[in-house]
DNA sequence: AGCACAAATAACCGATTCGGTCAAGAATTT
DNA sequence: AAATTCTTGACCGAATCGGTTATTTGTGCT
């Protein structure tokens, strides 16, 4: 992969997002070299001089999309965002603002997260057990739970916030156009008008 | 496809879904017969026994699930409901309820809307056409919006809860046990919730 | 039991595609 | 222009493709 390294960068770019994009959408199995090549517009023999073979190139692959999204989530610090909806907004932003960069990557790893090829189950195991702990920063905490006129629909909150961004990623994958920036803007109203309606008065600033 | 429709109906929906899972998930081109009769415990002279061809068991596929979303939307009378949050209760549980049978067929759906396949061109075209009319049950009505607190977070709400029924569905694939039952209770919860704090009071029953 | 008939599949077909290699051409450097 | 690096068309054996056929398996009937 030394090889590919030294590429110029824009083609690096196209190269890792056909990959992205074919392993993504037909899992390791079904993604040929060929589909890739295609796609990258280079010749399939180029893919193999680069990476070596199609194992060696999927490994690349999670590594970069693993390393990539833990330093976006690594340099947000969540632990200082006291509100419940504060935390929401800053994980959204954080995480469209790399998929703006790299819109194939959350469907890669999505389906990384259930490939199932023997190939490549051995650096699979290891890819998940790192990136697994990031996943935690959207928790409901005691003092979220005080801030609703119900307390009860604090819960029912986070799973309406949960089923959004499932939603919102299935939408970003199937939209060709990149208007992340304009969603974002209306997601941001969404987040704003459940918390000004779910919220106490009180807790408006 | 005579051959087929005289299997006991048992098999019949063991097939139908495995087939519906593989061109759902890879596409036309890249799901192999072989894939679907593995995946429905039969073998694959068995698939070309039912359907003739490849594109046979397509076409079938493309009129099964046009002919049960349409008339599943068809028994359904949107019009005497002149609330926003019961249209959207109607129109998921239907929807649920047709998953619960089915759980293969909206990412089917989805995927063909955005096959390329040369080979399916001509049958896509006309399943497009039909099928395309049976989305606008949703829009927002004139009366819907005054019903709000703030009248302009009706269209904001509309919008959450389209991600939310993209999340849903994207859910529902997801997990192999099917409980859909009480994510459609859950569901019920979150649209609850949202018209309690969303609604002025005087439109809460 | 044995027989007839249908249902299912193992084995097979030519064609294509697979992951991967290699030597010859195109670009670039010196 | 020679030397060196990049890129790729052509190719390899193996696997898989969509589809067919011949054999096996199961089932009812007598």
């Amino acid at each position: 992969m030394d090889k590919f390294v030294s590429l110029k960068e824009e083609k690096q770019v196209t190269i890792i997002n056909a990959a992205l994009s074919c392993f993504g959408k037909y899992g390791y199995a079904k993604a040929s070299a060929n589909d890739i090549a295609v796609l990258a517009g280079i010749s399939k023999a180029s893919v193999f001089q680069y990476f070596g073979s199609k194992k060696q190139l999927y490994a690349y692959l999670l590594t970069y999309a693993g390393d990539l999204i833990m330093s976006s989530f690594r340099q947000t610090d969540f632990d200082d965002k006291t509100d419940l909806f504060d935390r929401i907004l800053l994980s959204s932003h954080t995480e469209a603002k790399t998929l703006e960069k790299n819109p194939y990557i959350s469907q890669f790893i999505l389906s990384a997260w259930t490939e199932t090829a023997d190939e490549v189950r051995d650096i699979l195991t290891e890819f998940k057990k790192e990136t697994g702990k990031f996943r935690n920063n959207l928790i409901l905490r005691k003092d979220d739970v005080s801030k609703f006129k119900n307390p009860d629909d604090a819960e029912t909150v986070l799973q309406i916030l949960m089923l959004m961004a499932e939603g919102y990623a299935a939408y970003c994958r199937n939209a060709e156009k990149t208007m992340y920036s304009s969603l974002t803007d209306d997601f941001q109203k969404m987040i704003a008008a459940m918390r000004r309606n779910f919220y106490k008065e009180e807790y408006l600033l």
